[in-house]
DNA sequence: AGCCGATCTGGGAGCGCTCCCAGGTGTGGC
DNA sequence: GCCACACCTGGGAGCGCTCCCAGATCGGCT
């Protein structure tokens, strides 16, 4: 930088004011520091910038979960393309996480604390994860999405109304006359699962219907989905409809059901949860399915840490959005 | 340091030594360190640290993909992975950095520029992408993943033989009796692509078969497969295997071919290319494909990636990766 | 004319670390 | 017993930047 200065005739301090817009440099002067700076082809050196500033326009987004689930899940890769854009929008670079085994636990932690990033975007479903707790001693600020394991309060969250989702998933197949209406259950180690099953069991009760044998618990895949659906078959050959908590279990589930002869809707009605844009709409028949958008998620967690990273005190925010219910052909 | 240096008793000198694990502490001192180190929760600051090593243990992916494709390619997907174990293997962290609108060019190349990352393994398939060019003017190490875009010589590659991968598959169905062969190829303006189109011409050409008009473009996806397939069965209804340019597109010509009541393998036997590991031994029947394994061309990168770290002269290095094919029920 | 505040500039200090160098201590060989 | 050479330690310098502060310049107002 010392050089550019020399180049444009100014001195260190004016030239890094005019590299970082700050107020009070002169019009002349911030062009020709600028225009120096692009002769010798300079820029910046962020390690000196973030040792001083104490901030790194990082921020980290941590997936935490099994290995083999990030590969197929259309939901993940949603969330890490919309996490970089989001990101990119108030100039941060995204510094993505994957935290899976015990061992990457302390070296996720060793990372976020070593002062590379700025704050986290943490998703951790599944309800033993010790990585949620880890965090709560470090002193960079984090925002969840969905849920995060074993902590009630104190933490930021952006999560999805589960039970609401699944409860308009429901009642849409009591006004359409269905009565004995089953459901293919997500890992009941996770919060989002289990809000959705519980959403579904209530609205039964309500409706005046029993829930009782209906449910099978399944692990969020294809052929989970499959096998939950044959089992529920086997139970209850007279099921009218199903509720599956994802749109990749409900195309298993809709494989098993051609394969047993039942036509859909006419024989039993599905609605799924997700409304996974590639994926609902491009079944056979195109799925009805529960409607939350990743984008709008990582929106909400990227403008609360904004805020976070303004006031570390800004007070612990738990916000649910809301879902609807896009209807098609499979109910 | 400073503090947990005077907790330790030591000098600042052997607390950075300690830390480091370099030669030249003794056990005891080191062993006080870093139990000071523990007691304070101390954790050194990487901006300081790569203020003086300059460098930042940190090594950018760069995805240079039209947005929508990176989230249904399942091969991309496992790059993501692949890419963030191998890295961590040799201590490294992955900076993910998709690059696609001609936007994100200029704000990719600044990154790179700024000292953030150490090196970078690019991924950027399209002949016309004007990123590998505007990585040649800087000095950080790359490496591609797939040959960079109107660039010969002077880069460091790791590709898969897509010729040889085209070449295998062909001559499986030639030697299965096979003699109308069409093939349903990717995108022209992508290397890969390309190179397996000609294998598949050139091997055709060898088998003393014609391979005029049996050949129809698709851009990758499972319904530009399907529609290619409707193409090339319109054309010629007597064809007896087609060669398809990934499984993804596989999967729509074999919904296609079903739909149009041929048998597979007995009508039309079909082989495709990547052999994915939850898509191809999944579809019915199972496919046969080249298999190409996204974990050893990431190592392979990693590899190169690290001794260009160590010897900047390294001489431009073409590797290219054997493929085989995985024979299954559809052909 | 004189003064005040707004605008702009340059130098100094220091962010937290690593590396170099000078010096101290111990050990083995002659 | 002394030197040479390992091994270990502490202090100083400096990485490239931003921020603070003191001072300079300039216009506008009394």
């Amino acid at each position: 930088m010392e050089d550019v200065a020399a180049f444009a005739g100014v001195s260190r301090s004016t030239a890094s004011r005019a590299l970082n817009d700050d107020a009070y440099v002169s019009a002349a002067a911030r062009e020709k520091v600028l225009a120096a700076a692009r002769d010798l082809g300079y820029s910046p050196n962020q390690a000196a910038r973030s040792l001083v500033t104490r901030r790194t326009g990082a921020i980290a987004v941590v997936l935490s979960e099994p290995e083999d689930r990030l590969l197929d899940d259309p939901y993940r890769a949603a969330v890490m393309r919309a996490g970089y854009r989001e990101l990119a929008d108030v100039g941060r670079q995204m510094v993505l996480i994957f935290s899976d085994t015990r061992e990457d636990l302390s070296r996720t932690v060793r990372f976020l604390e070593g002062g590379h990033v700025d704050g986290a975007l943490v998703f951790a479903p599944h309800r033993a994860d010790p990585l949620p707790k880890a965090l709560r001693l470090l002193r960079i600020p984090v925002v969840f999405g969905g849920q995060a394991a074993g902590i009630r309060r104190g933490v930021h969250v952006v999560d999805f109304d589960n039970e609401g989702g699944a409860r308009l998933a429901v009642e849409h197949l009591v006004a359409a006359g269905r009565r004995r209406i089953a459901t293919v259950a997500g890992p009941q180690d996770q919060s989002a699962p289990i809000d959705r099953l519980a959403g579904w069991r209530k609205t039964l009760l309500n409706a005046g219907l029993d829930p009782a044998d209906l449910v099978e618990e399944a692990d969020f895949t294809l052929s989970g989905g499959a096998n939950a659906m044959s089992a529920l078959l086997a139970r209850h050959p007279d099921l009218d409809a199903v509720f599956v908590a994802s749109d990749m279990m409900a195309v298993g589930a809709l494989r098993t059901l051609d394969a047993a002869g039942r036509r859909i809707p006419e024989d039993v009605a599905v609605v799924s949860f997700d409304d996974n844009a590639t994926l609902a709409p491009a079944m056979d028949p195109p799925l009805t399915s529960v409607h939350q958008d990743p984008r709008e998620q990582i929106h909400a967690m990227v403008e609360t840490l904004m805020q976070l990273l303004q006031d570390q005190n800004l007070k612990p925010r738990q916000q649910i959005l809301p879902v609807s219910l896009a209807v098609r052909a499979s109910s």
